[in-house]
DNA sequence: GATGAATGAGAGTTCATTCAT
DNA sequence: TATGAATGAACTCTCATTCAT
């Protein structure tokens, strides 16, 4: 293996752990061993736990927003393309791989002072408006920009609450209300 | 001080370090010596530190409600009400205190198999939802049952995506944006 | 309740669980619970835990002898009343209650230094050899005083291997055995 | 140091403290101290204390077979090579390491549903039974297969009612006892 | 005489990280 | 570069005992 399939061997390995075990609920240990390689390998290419742990939000968002874009680009242009972030989330909610909103996840777990992955969280859930924003604009070109941008807080809002709440309750209402929300704001 | 007040005593001391630092990242050590209390008689009010987490749920949503509840109905009778939630949430954000859904904090760092605290969140949610569609059936009667249920539910996602991201950005514009939204849909 | 009456309470709860569970393996707060007593009640009828120890060796030794002879007498004079302990112990064995030698239990569980409880077992095993001594003195009158001394030691080391290993291996063929080699040594 | 060697290291030490002062009363922070290691370092050599019970018991019972089968062989064919179990015991007594069984002192400090260790128990205690039976079978070929058998267990039995009351009683006469019985058996 | 709340000391175990090889 | 052994600090929890009431 190379020097970089190795590293996202790891990424991969400690992705599915953070996520489905929570970040301090998975040790060290637990992710060499899984990924089958020795500690000191593991210290080689990532200096500290919290690295891995940046690795791990950027490769899920990469993830995410590579799909998101997809699904919503495979509807037809409208109000459907918009709508699609809840067809996407549908799906993703039906996946075995759901457990919620890695960042929402992890922030709750790391200390207050953590503003390494605060940020990067934060730029995360940024990029997400950013494209919201874009696809509003694509799709609703009739509101004004300044609409459009109330308009993809909204979306964002509500997408948001239906990750959380999906999650919590282990139920897809709230993804099914906040379709219906979005909807009757778009029309 | 009284068996129930030590007990009192240890849940607020908890729950403020629970709440600001994390369930996972609060050591037993640093809630006795905080409480000014020996490690033992923590452990003679609470069989474990989950027993005291429950509590410290139990203890957030109680205050919670109660405030919420002051809160709308310091308003007069109508949509006021019902936007009110959101003044209340407007106030708990400015509040030095504040930091986020501690039931969306904790559930992040618990292992999927704790059926006992997560059921204890579902609860506290459904009884939020339930304090909504009440809310909503005093203050727009217009409306059908089903047409307050549903709104209801619509309520909460945007309160619970205004708290979450308003957290995460460290900024109000959520619930600016949810409050809107939900004027919107109440009009 | 007399007071006397509590005292016998607690040897006789804290005897079938130091019996049951071990010496260090049982605790003070399950010995008040299981009693329904408070601990300072307990701590007002035993200065320590060591106290308890000793009374419950007592209480099992005395009731322990009480039994043996009873069975001992109950039959015909003769070799069969030197038999009959290994008869008593095939009983005890059979009993749910058995679980091993109460003696030899705890005395592994102690550190050697302690001479109070040591110098009790070795009183507590002097006094079965006695009773063995006069029990082999009426039925054996033919053998000289030395060799009933010497024969009543054989039989003590045989009734204690039967107790020991009959409890180890969870079977009573150490019982059988024994009696088989005492009834070729007294013929 | 080797990894094996800080393994060994770490049962000669663990056992040391576990033969003399008790399983229950040795704790791990005396074995990490006596040997000279940090905690997580015995950690990562054994699992938990019990590992290093099981570790314990066959590193004694591997002494212990070594030497009982040296000692008999040592001896000249015939009666004296099966006495022989009884001088190894006298010389085991005498040595100031002597401190009885460590099976039967380790068992009495277990909860009974620990079936790992009593199972590793019985274990031992059957290959010396094993080992008897072939001493009887090489040394007393005038007896049938089924006498040797019933002999063989008569003096496990006697061997370790010997054992446990030199122990016991801190006196060397019951071995004296156990042999000469063992002695009128086998002629 | 009876209570139950409080305690200091210590239990076994796990953690992320480092370092000599 | 890759390793695996070693670590100090922290973890949750339990113990027998005491003392004010």
């Amino acid at each position: 293996m190379k020097h970089s399939e190795i590293k996202d061997h790891i990424i991969k390995t400690a992705s599915h752990l953070f996520y489905h075990k929570g970040y301090n609920l998975t040790g060290i240990n637990e992710i060499i061993s899984e990924a089958g390689i020795a500690k000191a390998t593991l210290y080689n290419h990532f200096k500290s736990k919290e690295d891995i742990c940046l690795a791990y939000l950027q490769y899920k968002n990469s993830a995410f927003l590579t799909k998101i874009k997809e699904v919503c680009a495979s509807k037809k242009k409208g109000i459907g393309q918009v709508l699609a972030v809840f067809d996407f989330l549908e799906a993703f909610f039906k996946d075995k791989d759901f457990n919620g909103c890695w960042c929402i996840n992890t922030i709750s777990e790391l200390p207050k002072e953590n503003q390494r992955i605060r940020s990067e969280i934060q730029q995360q859930k940024n990029s997400l408006i950013n494209f919201l924003t874009e696809l509003v604009g694509q799709n609703l070109p009739d509101h004004s920009t300044l609409e459009q941008q109330k308009l993809a807080k909204q979306i964002y809002l509500l997408y948001e609450g239906a990750v959380a709440e999906s999650h919590l309750h282990q139920n897809d209402w709230p993804i099914t209300s906040a379709r219906e929300l979005c909807n009757s704001i778009i029309n």
